[in-house]
Parts: structure tokens; sequence; C-alpha cells
DNA sequence: CGGTATCCATTAAGATACTG
DNA sequence: CAGTATCTTAATGGATACCG
């Protein structure tokens, strides 16, 4: 095996567009309160501060077209809806927790930043 | 030392921000290419496909007040700018591989989960 | 070369009202 | 309860022209 460099790994617009789906402000929030336990529509809309429904929908939808959530109609009276995190969903969950890990280790220097920043221009 | 669960890790407002402001498509990928080496204005436009002028500069300026990308005016003739990643943002350069690598191996389940939501909706 | 400025089209978000 | 439909407004993106 002459080659330690295995492949390109050329990003191509498909890749990028994924992670444009599920990286979006309200996305990442779904799958990050889903990713704690399975939750209801207006639990979701309680657990994520300033979205709205309409957004919460979109998001939701979205992320169940590709995957990473499953909507669960339960038979009770009224019905209810449950979703929850899907098998591949929760493949995602480590590197989210380390993107939110990142932003607390990390906040104080970009503020820093961006006061210096601000000062300058 | 009683307790092994040091923080809450509340998400903030400010946390989710920060990331919305670099993981956007165009940001990501300007990250993802200084990583490798420095690079010039034009040369990140060839790199990254179908980024106009004005979204690179955005995304540029953003990543520059927010401490991840440095602005290096070279002293040549006529003057050179030259964009490199900064030592702040070089701390992303593993989470975005990551992510970036999640997505190869990913992408063929999305796809099988895009085709069976289209069919049955 | 490395941008800014401007205008316009498209998209996303917000508010509100209504429904099975 | 869990949405959909509609309307309005705000943000984003692309095209083009120009500048130091």
């Amino acid at each position: 095996m002459p080659d330690t460099a295995p492949e390109p790994l050329r990003m191509t617009a498909e890749h990028r567009e994924l992670l444009d789906q599920l990286l979006d402000k309200w996305s990442l929030q779904v799958l990050d309160t889903l990713c704690e336990r399975p939750r209801r529509f207006n639990e979701l809309r309680q657990a994520i501060p300033a979205v709205t429904q309409k957004s919460l929908t979109t998001a939701l939808r979205r992320l169940e077209r590709n995957g990473m959530v499953t909507r669960v109609v339960l038979s009770t009276r009224p019905v209810a809806v449950e979703y929850r995190i899907s098998p591949l969903g929760s493949t995602l969950q480590d590197l989210i927790d380390r993107l939110y890990h990142w932003t607390t280790t990390t906040l104080p220097e970009v503020e820093a930043a961006r006061e210096a920043y601000d000062r300058s221009e």
C-alpha cells in the first residue's frame, strides 16, 4: 500500500446541501432536543425558545424527509403526535454535542475578536 | 468533588448565533478551504464553486469579525490580499472534517429516506 | 486585483386566522 | 392538539456597474 492518502474526499454539492438542511438554526435545536428524549409538537415549541409554529413545522418535515426524525402518531384520545430521533439521526448526536461544546469554550475569544474588529473598522 | 456532571451546558442564544454564523453554506466551505492553505480572494472564488463575489465577501467579513479568519494585505505591486485561517479558526478544523466525513458515510441512507418519504406522502 | 454600490428576484420568517 | 392557509414583511442571493 504505497499511498497513505486514501481518498480525495471531494465535497460535492449533495454533501453540502445535506449539511445545509441539517445545520440551520432550527433543525440543529430540534435534533438536539430530540436526542434527549421524544417530544410532542407543543413540547418542542416550548423547548425551543422563539420558534414559530411555521418554522418548527418546516424543520420537522425536512428532518423527517432526510431520515433524521420519525413522526409517530399515538392512538390516544385525542390523538397525539410524537417526534423521535431516528437511528440515523442519532449518529449526529456526538457531532452536535461537540459543536455545542466548542462554542462554550470558544465564545469568550470570539467576543473579544468581535470587539477588536468593531473598534478598528 | 462529589459531582461528575459538571455543567448544565445551557445552550444560550449567543452560542446558537455563533454556530449560525459559522455553519452556513459559504462560511463552512471558506473555512474548509482555508484550513488547507492561505488563499487570495480570487483563489477562493475558484475553489468554491458557484459562490458569488458578494456572498464570498460577506462570509469573509463575518468570519474575520468572529476571529476565525485573518485578512493579510501583502505589500506587493500591485497589492494582494491573502486570507488565512486563524489559530482560533483552526480549532474548528477537526469538527468540520468530521461533519464532512459524516455526510459521505450517511448520504446513501439519507437518499433512501428521501425517496421513501417522497413516495409515501 | 479586490473589492463596493445598487437594483431586483427569490426565499425565509412573522402574524393571524382557521380546521380535523 | 397539531397543524394548514394566507398575507405581509424582512433577509438573502444574483446580476451588473463601477472604483482605488
